[in-house]
DNA sequence: TGGATTCGCGTTTTT
DNA sequence: CGCGAATCCA
């Protein structure tokens, strides 16, 4: 790797600085020793970051392959290398260490798998494999697999991996009960069996690497990694778990050089094992650490900031900052009530014409939702209305089935006994191969140990299969083995393209009927065209499995609808916040994981969503949304409660219906308060519910969590609605259906 | 074995 | 409600 400086550092290193404010210079110049920069949403801490980054590289501190740069995100990791690049006049940063905690973990485990039984060529499986194979080992130690769910094992077994724990290392009184306490049994199996597949999941990238480098044996790698380190640069600290923390903390012990960003308001991964005391815990952890606290925010006006500053003041868990603007007080957020999701949304769309017409760009306009459902209410409207949008997030390419299809087929050819991915394809398209000859063959495997590719030539030399079957096979083997000689001799994308074409992949989605089909079989084309840019096959699926993301083109005028955790780091001059009701966010199933912490982890993610807007927020909660199938009555969120009086500006449409918070509702719609105690009544105006079909004569209400049914009576135009002893818990666990 | 039908559960959030 | 998985039937 070469470097070269174009120009007098001193000179660049003026430009760069141009617009820092003294605090932010502090934290980009100080060089020597471990450094935090404590900064809250709009401070600047990725420029922070990236500026230091170019400031080491351009006054000769490091070269570039001497500086560790880690993200959270692809998309970070992306944004990085482009502001660096810029930075430093274009230089090309293909290959610096610059990249997400699991690329640079795979990239870094390559080079000593043997170290902990694999080999450098190893396999990355994803999720959905990973569950799979947790219920093919439950399987075959007859562990009932309805009433002990493959999904939480494999939950589990994530958990650990994220706390850095191999299964030797976790403590009798951690397995708990999951799986007939067997949890830790399946985990011991679960890596076993990883390395006869030659396999790492996602946890494992990390894990292996921990314990190579902290096993005294390996004193060497360590020691490279140290000499080779000068200078680490964390990003989003706030979400490390301890996996990703032993890692840093393991490779900083070199240099001492660790500069970390994050804001404690904003860690909203805790569900994946993020650990907020990672960053509480900074001081201790690096001896002579500097702390730098950024508070001065350059992105929002007033409002937006003090509404901001509102909700996460309640929380108690933070260090505590309170961030200001310089900037006007600019525009109140704007907070409305409405009747149900399709409301919501024919508001949305109405704000959004009207600001298009005053003259702003949908690009700069975002929908930020709490869960994925709630996107679809929002795409049928602006379809209606003809707005263009985006959707960032939802399945990402490589998870398409197509694509899993395509991918275990390549997997096979490059490594035989990747049972997984055969096991995927053998019978995909159809060929006649079903569950008892699979299970046939894999006896035979796991009698003989071998892989389940061996067994089926060693079964298709025998009598034991029936004639037809064992045709099939030998065909299949054929094929294969026929693939795999092509793969020294003939460009890997051109593999891929013989492969779905002659083991009949693609003409199964073309003989498929069904809507999606057509698009299946672009995307299996998009997946043969971006094989080209890679050197090998193995390079490529390393490519896909961490990095790849769906290529939006940016042409052209979107508004963007996207989840509140994909919105991180993101900012936008207009920004709409619906849902924010009771249930849906906070997520009761947040708060009932994990109580309080859920909870004010769900007001972190409220903080963060309120301050990605520049200019305007809009913030709604409807009083019926429509859930499973059914629908829901919904009350308000006690984060609307928390937004300051003096920043927002609130309505709601009239005659709704809504039990408590009812400051926040025109309650002219029915006769006195709907609170939570018991024989209180709310009326609805039958009018407005009738058309919708909401309800009607005969509906019935009941508590979800607290038994008994209550029948809605129907009295004149209005619905009345009776609430039995469980009365005082709340409304929102209440749910209407359709009296068949 | 595979297609058709019913069943049952889910919706957080992501590398 | 809508999808994938389990179950049923030819």
């Amino acid at each position: 790797m070469t470097f070269t400086i174009e120009h007098d550092p001193r000179e660049e290193a003026a430009t760069i600085y141009n617009d820092l404010n003294p605090a932010q210079v502090e934290a980009v110049q100080q060089t020597e020793g471990p450094i935090l920069v404590l900064a809250g949403a709009g401070t600047g801490k990725t420029r922070v970051l990236t500026t230091r980054l170019a400031h080491l590289l351009q006054s000769g501190r490091a070269m570039p392959g001497q500086i560790l740069a880690v993200t959270f995100t692809n998309k970070a990791a992306q944004e990085m290398k482009q502001r660096v690049s810029d930075a430093m006049g274009g230089a090309a940063v293909e290959g610096w260490w610059l990249g997400t905690f699991h690329s640079l973990a795979a990239r870094m485990l390559r080079h000593h798998a043997p170290l902990v039984g694999l080999s450098s060529n190893f396999t990355i499986l994803d999720s959905d494999d990973q569950i799979r194979l947790v219920k093919q080992l439950m399987e075959a130690r007859d562990m009932d697999v309805k009433n002990n769910p493959p999904k939480a094992v494999a939950a589990q077994i994530s958990s650990w991996k994220d706390k850095g724990k191999n299964p030797s290392e976790i403590r009798p009184e951690e397995v708990g009960d999951l799986a007939n306490g067997q949890s830790l049994a399946l985990y011991k199996a679960y890596q076993d069996r990883m390395k006869t597949l030659n396999a790492c999941d996602f946890g494992d990238l990390l894990l292996h690497m921990i314990t190579i480098l902290k096993d005294p044996n390996n004193a060497i790698v360590l020691d490279d990694y140290h000499r080779r380190f000068k200078y680490l640069l964390v990003d989003e600290y706030q979400d490390t778990n301890v996996a990703q923390y032993l890692w840093l903390r393991l490779l900083a012990k070199g240099s001492n050089n660790i500069c970390c960003v994050g804001d404690d308001d904003q860690s909203i991964y805790g569900w994946r094992g993020a650990e907020v005391d990672n960053i509480l815990r900074f001081e201790k952890d690096f001896s002579g650490a500097k702390i730098v606290r950024l508070e001065e925010n350059y992105r929002s006006t007033g409002h937006i900031l003090s509404a901001a500053n509102g909700v996460i003041g309640n929380n108690t868990d933070r260090l505590g900052k309170e961030l200001f603007t310089s900037a006007g007080a600019g525009e109140k957020v704007s907070v409305r009530g409405l009747w149900d999701g399709a409301a919501e949304a024919r508001w949305v769309g109405e704000e959004v014409e009207a600001l298009q017409n005053k003259g702003d760009s949908l690009n700069q306009m975002a929908v930020l939702v709490r869960t994925g459902f709630q996107m679809r209410e929002f795409e049928e409207r602006f379809i209606q209305l003809g707005l263009s949008y985006r959707v960032i997030g939802g399945p990402r390419f490589y998870e398409r089935k197509e694509i899993r299809d395509a991918l275990a087929y390549l997997r096979v050819i490059m490594q035989s006994h990747d049972d997984l991915a055969l096991e995927r394809i053998i019978n995909t398209p159809k060929r006649g191969l079903g569950d008892a000859t699979i299970q046939t063959l894999y006896k035979h495997a796991r009698a003989k140990i071998i892989s389940l590719y061996q067994a089926i030539i060693d079964l298709t030399q025998t009598e034991e299969l029936k004639p037809k079957v064992r045709g099939t096979l030998m065909k299949l083997i054929d094929d294969f083995e026929r693939w795999k000689s092509l793969v020294d001799s003939t460009h890997h994308s051109e593999i891929a393209a013989t492969v779905l074409d002659e083991s009949g992949y693609n003409a199964m989605w073309q003989a498929d009927k069904a809507p999606d089909s057509p698009g299946r079989l672009e995307n299996l084309k998009e997946l043969v065209s971006a094989m080209d840019e890679f050197e090998s096959l193995a390079e490529f699926l390393e490519h896909i499995a961490l990095v790849l993301e769906n290529n939006s083109n940016n042409d052209g005028e979107f508004i963007t609808l996207m989840t509140l955790h994909g919105a991180k780091g993101l900012e936008f001059d207009i920004v709409f916040l619906p849902g924010w009701e009771e249930g849906l966010f906070p997520s009761q199933r947040s708060m009932d994981e994990n109580g309080l912490k859920g909870l004010e982890e769900e007001r972190r993610l409220a903080y963060v969503g309120i301050t990605r807007a520049r200019r305007k927020s809009f913030i709604s909660y409807v009083a019926n949304r429509r859930m499973y199938g059914s629908w829901v009555n919904a009350i308000p969120s006690r984060f609307v409660d928390e937004l300051p009086e003096e920043n927002i500006e609130i309505a709601s449409e009239s005659g709704l219906y809504a039990p408590g918070r009812s400051n926040h509702w025109d309650s002219s719609g029915f006769g006195g308060h709907a609170g939570f105690k018991t024989e209180k009544r709310g009326h609805i105006d039958l009018e407005r519910t009738s058309t919708d079909g909401t309800y009607s004569m005969g509906d019935r209400v009941f508590h979800d969590k607290f038994g008994n049914g209550t029948i809605i009576h129907i009295d004149g135009s209005k619905l009345d609605i009776k609430f039995d002893q469980a009365g005082n818990k709340r409304v929102m666990d209440s749910f209407i259906s359709k009296a068949s």
